[in-house]
DNA sequence: CTGAAGACCTGCCTGC
DNA sequence: TGCAGGCAGGTCTTCA
């Protein structure tokens, strides 16, 4: 489901309805999502005190040196309700707090999973060591990129998704900034200007940032935290657009596979 | 080393 | 109406 914007969205969301809360209880349906859930019961009596994001991934630090951190997978989805809601279809996870509100995790497709691990050390978890840069930060420029392009046979599209290069790009937003850029997504990497480079990172940042700012992109099942939808998928130029016209030189856009990845393009204007 | 393909899991849509 | 097949926003593992 999501890629960086939705998962900040989420963050945004969860954020003044959690900090501060105490642990209360914390129930498990199953034993494991995409991998077995930690013991979450550690963390009853404990206070979330912030929620942060790397890449895509939640952060709820707690006291007493706890960092829980969830990947949403695709179908991934964190409401606040109250502790004497109803149970939903697919809600894996409840955490209510001693306030009376109850954090539910639902996940349809259960690709999502969580750890448990220190605030002082997770930059050292297995998840987190080896990330790329966040794409908003100044860190990730043309520069750096063309340099992590050079002698890459990779098309350009699966270095933007690769999170060891740059991380939050996923198969949506890597699709509409290579249309925004003009760039081939079959293009080797390697053969990228360094100019193109720069034009690329550009629509990379400017596109995360539009995406964040409009809640986040709803193709089926993205909600923020309040349930409501985010509404940039109405701004996609390419993605999910096969065969209408380009909204910029009016050729047909065509959909092709790219390591089993739906890629969607505009022949007469990107190469 | 690199890159491609399969696996995880469920639901929805399309076409026969 | 029913059913097979394809498809879905992520990431890890395996294989060539």
């Amino acid at each position: 489901m999501p890629e960086l914007p939705e998962v900040e969205v989420v963050r945004r969301g969860l954020e003044p309805l959690l900090s501060g809360r105490r642990v209360q209880s914390v129930h498990c349906a199953v034993p494991a999502l995409r991998y077995p859930l930690p013991d979450l019961g550690v963390l009853v009596g404990h206070t979330c005190q912030h929620i942060t994001r790397r890449a895509k991934y939640l952060q709820f630090e707690f006291d007493h040196d706890f960092l829980l951190a969830w990947h949403l997978g695709m179908t991934g989805q964190f409401h606040v309700l109250t502790s004497n809601a109803p149970k939903a279809k697919h809600e894996h996870v409840r955490i209510d707090f001693t306030d009376g509100s109850s954090l539910r995790y639902r996940d349809t497709r259960r690709f999502g999973y969580a750890g448990l691990m220190s605030v002082s050390d997770w930059q050292s978890h297995a998840w987190f060591r080896e990330l790329g840069p966040e794409p908003l930060l100044d860190v990730f420029d043309g520069e750096y990129l063309y340099e992590r392009c050079r002698n890459r046979k990779a098309p350009i599209k699966h270095v933007l998704m690769n999170a060891k290069a740059v991380v939050g790009v996923g198969n949506i937003y890597a699709s509409e900034a290579l249309f925004r850029a003009g760039i081939h997504p079959a293009c080797k990497a390697g053969r990228v200007s360094r100019k193109r480079m720069h034009i690329l990172v550009q629509h990379v940042k400017e596109i995360l940032c539009e995406a964040i700012d409009a809640g986040g992109s709803t193709i089926s099942d993205f909600v923020q935290v309040d349930g409501k939808p985010g509404y940039f998928a109405f701004g996609f130029q390419v993605y999910g657009r096969k065969g209408e016209a380009c909204p910029r030189c009016g050729h047909v856009i065509r959909r092709k596979v790219q390591a089993g990845r739906s890629t969607f393009y505009c022949p007469g204007c990107q190469h």
